[in-house]
DNA sequence: TTGTACGCGTTATCAG
DNA sequence: CTGATAACGCGTACAA
C-alpha cells in the first residue's frame, strides 16, 4: 500500500463517497487509506503513550479529521475487556434529595476517564431485571446507592464486577463501602438535645425501606437509653413536606400534648414539621418545641427555616467513592475497605441547645436531664 | 458435537474449571459446549422471537444460569450497530434544579431499552471535549440539556446521531426539540402582574448563558412594552438563594425605593428575594411587594413561601423528550419537529393578583395601569 | 429448526 | 517504528 500521490484531501474525498455509497461507517482502515499506512498504524494513533513517529501522526490525524473518525469504543472494549462505564445504581429518593450526589460523581469519575451509566431502581421488585441488564452492558465497576436485595452482592462477586456501596453498612464485612456514619450521626443529634434538656422526644421517618433513616434512628433511640431517657415516640409516613406535618399532629395526639423535641429522618421532614407548627399550630419553636432535621439540604438554611440539623458530607462522599471504585478497577483484589464519614452538626435556630463545649462540666445552669447523667 | 451423556451439570462445572484456569470470561461458545449445541443456536434463544425448538431453548437457558453467562452487549452491538444507550448531557444547574428530569428521563427510556449515560457539563469550554467522548460511545441518540456550542448541531448530523434539545430553542429550525414556551410564560406572568396595577417592574435573574433565563427575560420585557408600562429594571446575579437577596437590595437602590414587582428567573432567587424583603427589610409581601417566581420547585408550595410562580410540566417534558429520541433512533430521517410545553400559572400568595379570568372586561376596579390598554 | 461461516472494528502480538 | 495477523464475542445470511 504506497502513499497515494493525490492529496490527501482529494483522497478523503473519494473514501467518503465510497462510505456514504456503502452506508458504513468510518473504520480505521478507511483512515489508514487515505493516510497512506496500515490500520495498526492508526490504531496506535489513538492509543496515548505508543510509538508513532511524529510526521505517520500528523498525517494519519490529518486524515482522521478529513473523515470525521472516531475509535469505536464498543470494538475497543471487546478486546481491552474496559467499556470505561461505571454504572450508578440510584433510588428516585436520592436523586431528589441528594441532587449533587450525580453531579459529584460524574465529575469525579470524569478525569479517570469513565463515565457514568444510569440505573435507575423505583421498586426492590424491579432490583433483579436491572441487574441482569447491568451484567449486559460489561461495565468496569458500580456504585451502589440503593438498596440491593440480599443475594445481590454474591451476584457481583460472581460476575467479578466491583462493587462499591454508597451510603449504607450491609452486614457482609466483605463489601466496599463509603458511608455516613448514620447511627453516630443520631447519637450526637441526641446528646445534644438531651444535654440542653429535653426529656420527651418524638421521632417522624419515612418508609422504613430506607437503611438510612433506619440507622439514624437506632442512634437516636440507643443514646436516650443510655441517657436513662424516655423511649421516643416513632411516627413513620413518607419522606415528604406533608408526612412532616401529618406526623407532628400524631405525635402530639400520641403524646397527649407537645412533646420536648422532634427528630426527622429528613429535613424535607423536619421542615414540614416546623411549618405546621407555626402556621398551623401557632405553637412557638423553638421556644415550645425544638426541632432537627438530618439532613442539610440546601433550603435547610433558608432565613425562614435556619434549621437545626445535620449535614452529610456528599462531596466528599462522592469523591472518595469515585475514587474508590477506580482503584478496584485496577485492583480487583484488595481488600474491602470500609469508609465512613462524620456528620456535621449545624446548630441552626430551631432547637434549644447549649454553646458548644458547654456539655461537659461547665458551670451552668443544668436543665433537670442532665441532672441523671 | 454431539449432545454429552454426562448430566449437563457436570459438564457446566467441567467448563466453568476450565473458564476459571484461562481466566476468560463466559461467552456463548461455553454455553454452546455445555448444552450441546451450535453457538448461533445460543445466540438465538437470546433474541426475542427467533426460531427456536422448546427443547433447545430449554437446554440452552439451563446450561446459561450454570455458567452464569449474559450476552456481552459490546459485541452484540458491534454487529447490530445499537447499544441501547442514549447519551444525556446535563448541566449541574439542571441537576440540581430539576432533580426529577434526570429520573423521569431514565424511567421514560427504560421501556424502550435504552439506558443512560451522563454526560455532565460545567462549562463551555467542556463541551468540545465531551463531545469528542460522546462520538467514542456510539450512543444511539442524545438528549441535549445543556448549552451547546454553535458548530454542535452540525457535527451531529455529520456523525448520524439523533439529537433532541431540552428546553431551548435553537434558531436553527431543523432541530428536534422539547421545551417548555419560556417566552409566553414570561409574557403571561408579565400580563396578569400588569392586570393587577402593577407598573414598576425589576428582574432578577441569574447568569447571562442560561437560555431558559433568557427566554423567559424577553417575555416579560416584550409584554410591558406592549402594554406600554416602563421597562423593567434587571438585575444579573447567580442562580442561588443569596443572588435573590442582593438582588432585591441592588433594584431598590436603583429604583429609588420599592418596586411594584419583582419577578425572579428561578424559584430559589425569588425564595431569596422574598426571606430578605421579610426577614430583613421588613417588607409586607405581597402588600407593599408583589414577588414571583419561575420555576415552581419543591420548596415554592411549602406554607413559609408558598410562592406565585410558573411550573413546567417537567415529567411531561421528560417522557416526550424520551419518546421523540427513541423514535428519531428508529426513523432517523424523520422531519424536526418542536414540542412546546405551555408553563402552568401558579397563584400562590406572594403577589396581588386579579381573579383568574377577571382580566378581561369585568366590572372590576381596574387598576391605573390597565386603563393605558 | 439447526449448524456453518463470516464479519462487525478494534487492540495486541510479533516479526521485520 | 511499522505492518501482517490473530483474537475479542456475537448476530446473521445461507445451506442443510
Amino acid at each position: 500500500m504506497t502513499p497515494p500521490k493525490r492529496p490527501i484531501e482529494a483522497c478523503a474525498a473519494s473514501q467518503l463517497a465510497e462510505l456514504a455509497a456503502q452506508s458504513r461507517r468510518v473504520t480505521s482502515y478507511d483512515v489508514a487509506l487515505v493516510a497512506g499506512v496500515s490500520q495498526s498504524a492508526v490504531s496506535r494513533c489513538f492509543k496515548p503513550g505508543a510509538s508513532v513517529s511524529k510526521s505517520t501522526f500528523a498525517r494519519v490525524m490529518k486524515a482522521a479529521a478529513l473523515l470525521d473518525y472516531v475509535p469505536n469504543a464498543a470494538a475497543r472494549s471487546l478486546i481491552t475487556r474496559r467499556t470505561n462505564m461505571v454504572a450508578v445504581l440510584i433510588t428516585n429518593r436520592a436523586n431528589l434529595y441528594y441532587p449533587e450526589l450525580l453531579s459529584e460523581l460524574s465529575q469525579q469519575l470524569t478525569p479517570h476517564g469513565k463515565r457514568v451509566l444510569l440505573f435507575p431502581l423505583s421498586g426492590e421488585a424491579e432490583a433483579a431485571r436491572v441487574l441482569g441488564d447491568l451484567w449486559q452492558f460489561q461495565v468496569d465497576g458500580v456504585i451502589a446507592a440503593a438498596h440491593l436485595p440480599a443475594t445481590a452482592v454474591a451476584e457481583f462477586r460472581r460476575h467479578r464486577v466491583p462493587l462499591v456501596v454508597f451510603n449504607r453498612l450491609l452486614d457482609d464485612p466483605a463489601v466496599h463501602t463509603v458511608s455516613c456514619d448514620h447511627r453516630a450521626a443520631g447519637r450526637m443529634l441526641a446528646a445534644r438535645l438531651a444535654a440542653a434538656g429535653h426529656r420527651h422526644f418524638g421521632i417522624i421517618t419515612g418508609s422504613k425501606d430506607s437503611v438510612v433513616a433506619v440507622a439514624r434512628q437506632q442512634g437516636v433511640a440507643e443514646q436516650l437509653a443510655e441517657l436513662g431517657l424516655p423511649a421516643p415516640l416513632v411516627v413513620t409516613g413518607e419522606f415528604d413536606y406533608h408526612s412532616g406535618a401529618s406526623g407532628l399532629k400524631t405525635l402530639i395526639a400520641r403524646h397527649g400534648g407537645i412533646p420536648d423535641a422532634i427528630i426527622c429522618a429528613s429535613d424535607v421532614l423536619a421542615i414540614g414539621c416546623l411549618d405546621c407548627a407555626r402556621h398551623e399550630l401557632g405553637i412557638d419553636v423553638p421556644g415550645q418545641l425544638s426541632v432537627a432535621g438530618l439532613d442539610a439540604v440546601e433550603p435547610s438554611n433558608w432565613l425562614s427555616y435556619n434549621l437545626t440539623t445535620l449535614r452529610q458530607p456528599m462531596a466528599g462522599m462522592a469523591a472518595a467513592a469515585a475514587q474508590q471504585v477506580c482503584q478496584l478497577i485496577e485492583r480487583p483484589d484488595l481488600g474491602a475497605t470500609r469508609q465512613l464519614f462524620e456528620a456535621q452538626f449545624i446548630e441552626g435556630a430551631t432547637a434549644r441547645l447549649l454553646p458548644a463545649g458547654a456539655a461537659m462540666g461547665q458551670p451552668f445552669s443544668l436543665a433537670p436531664a442532665l441532672a441523671i447523667m
